[in-house]
DNA sequence: CATACAATCTAAAGCGTTCTAGAATTACCT
DNA sequence: AGGTAATTCTAGAACGCTTTAGATTGTATG
């Protein structure tokens, strides 16, 4: 039934060690063996052991990713960036993925441990950077869109993106702008950051509300803040599952946007460019994110001993429709 | 740096097998070495090393999985169903993704082979039967959403779905129905049959335009549908995102859904739900498929002998505001 | 033709677990 | 006590690869 690296070596008349130095094409097989031991392997179906590879071989080539969330695109998007640069570099990836309610943060990172990764990247981490430390020594870590002290991490300049947003809503003539924020987990709080100093800046009282990650709870809270006497002109939130929540109950009340009131998402996710949502949102470029994270797990991978590195990039705003001058 | 058994072993004074014993919380452990060792275990910050130890274990309790898409929430629902269930069995799970282009399929499917998961699910599978054939004997296999000759498979009634679409859409009183449809993939003909045999059975002429899996290409191939003399009344997608591209069309002519033009989807992805777009789509409850290949799996895993198991659920429609009687 | 040197191949020792067999200890009965 | 049975533990052989050091062969050189 499985056919293994002996047995490759018996039908082709050589060592199992010679079949070995044929598949990783290294330096001493001559071309009429190494092609005769690739050609049985091929006819045989036979498949290095990864695990039986892994443990023999000294070097390690594996990156680790951990993804929140599937059902938000942007960590699709990270996960192409990672993966097409991993694939230049020839790295193989292990993918873990949590969950928003954070409880499984844990148990995927250690699951990486497990895997013994070279270096594991992770996007949307929940844990505090307090929890996070009981990892050092244990699993390098590159973190995406997060910074997390000691450790790499690329970020995205979330107060920069947030004071955007902000700057772009307080242009268009809003005053009563509401902020539906991430929780206030370490790592996560440059949005709302970005909005309370730029509405401080312009004079203005910051009405912050904490909402999970999920569609339906940015409904719910977004239920009361529209039905207030002095509803909100504007709401800015965390990010773009939360803005189609706010969707949902602004249509839910037969509001129009952005005619009865604006919204502004965070993350250009498909869903936004949807006709008839048409959402302004602020681009983190999450593919470049998740690429120049895979660099630098295999810089770090190469260089264990340097400091951590750190690197932002700069988002973009996206107007699009969901925005308007609120009506006089 | 890195602990191992035998340091673990060591520091608690006890055999390496001891350990091995203790963490498994095996029979033949007393309870008071079984806590030191796991308390020194801890305290070293050991995890025992997967390639190891299933190396050296008979048995296996790895499940692979394959997701063709992380864009499409799809597959993200799937892959609940199946985290649930894996879980609840105590299977780890190891994640590959394809891409819609198909190129990685035969590459993910081979890692999962070097990896020796025990068995593995795969959802959205690109190649064709005969190619997959190729995999019979190095992977057990249990398909989701596809029946491929050979293996196991839980699959959704495409054709039932297709028809309740099609006959929603004869009920309001279209005529001119318009099928973008899948390519012609072995194991994806369901939808397309369904809908074909409604027609005929209608009296009507089947208009089937192929059409891939992303929304950028079918709103290309919306275009022209739109743009002719006798466009049609409604246009029934494969799935969600491309309906989501014929809405794209729909749009940027300035024609309005569902009063100049119906649009029905297929996978009731969340965007299918959002206000603005309220799409009437077929739901395959993927998270009970994705749960029942899981549980299947583990079946199989446990009884290879047994013949290939194919199960098949039904699909339910929904209909939303995206379809309406055609004006007169 | 011997010598040196490169090219090609192989034997065998790991890698960090699990597993099998059996040794050492403790408990239980008569 | 003495013997049997259960409990608790350990040594050492796998698992399927990689890697190192060395054996063998071939080739060029003086």
């Amino acid at each position: 039934m499985k056919v293994t690296m002996a047995d490759v070596a018996r039908a082709a008349g050589v060592s199992s060690a010679l079949v070995s130095l044929a598949f990783r094409d290294a330096y001493g097989v001559s071309k009429p063996t190494r092609e005769r031991i690739l050609a049985t392997a091929e006819s045989m179906g036979y498949q290095p052991n990864r695990m039986a590879s892994r443990l023999a071989s000294k070097v390690d080539d594996t990156l680790g990713v951990f993804l929140l969330d599937l059902h938000n695109e942007v960590f699709a998007d990270m996960f192409d960036g990672m993966r097409d640069s991993a694939h230049q570099s020839g790295r193989e990836l292990v993918l873990t993925v949590g969950s928003i309610s954070g409880d499984l943060d844990r148990p995927a990172l250690d699951s990486l441990v497990r895997a013994r990764v070279d270096v594991a990247i992770a996007a949307g981490l929940l844990l505090s950077d307090a929890e996070l430390q009981a990892f050092r020594g244990r699993l390098r870590l590159v973190s995406v869109a997060r910074v997390v002290p000691g450790f790499d991490a690329v970020a995205s300049d979330n107060v920069l993106g947030a004071t955007m947003a902000v700057e772009h809503l307080l242009e268009l003539g809003h005053r009563r702008i509401v902020h539906l924020a991430s929780p206030p987990t370490d790592g996560y709080l440059g949005r709302r950051e970005g909005y309370t100093a730029s509405m401080a800046r312009a004079g203005l009282t910051p009405h912050l509300v904490t909402c999970g990650y999920s569609r339906q709870e940015a409904s719910d809270l977004a239920g009361p803040l529209l039905d207030a006497p002095d509803r909100p002109t504007a709401i800015f939130t965390h990010n773009d599952q939360t803005a189609l929540g706010v969707l949902d109950a602004v249509h839910a009340r037969g509001l129009r946007v952005p005619e009865d009131i604006t919204v502004v998402g965070y993350d250009n996710t498909s869903a936004s460019k949807l006709p008839g949502v048409d959402l302004t949102t602020v681009d983190l470029h999450p593919v470049d994110l998740g690429r120049r994270a895979a660099e630098i797990a295999v810089l770090r991978s190469n260089n264990p001993a340097l400091e951590p590195m750190v690197e932002v990039l700069s988002p973009s705003l996206l107007v699009r429709a969901s925005s308007a001058p609120p009506l006089p």
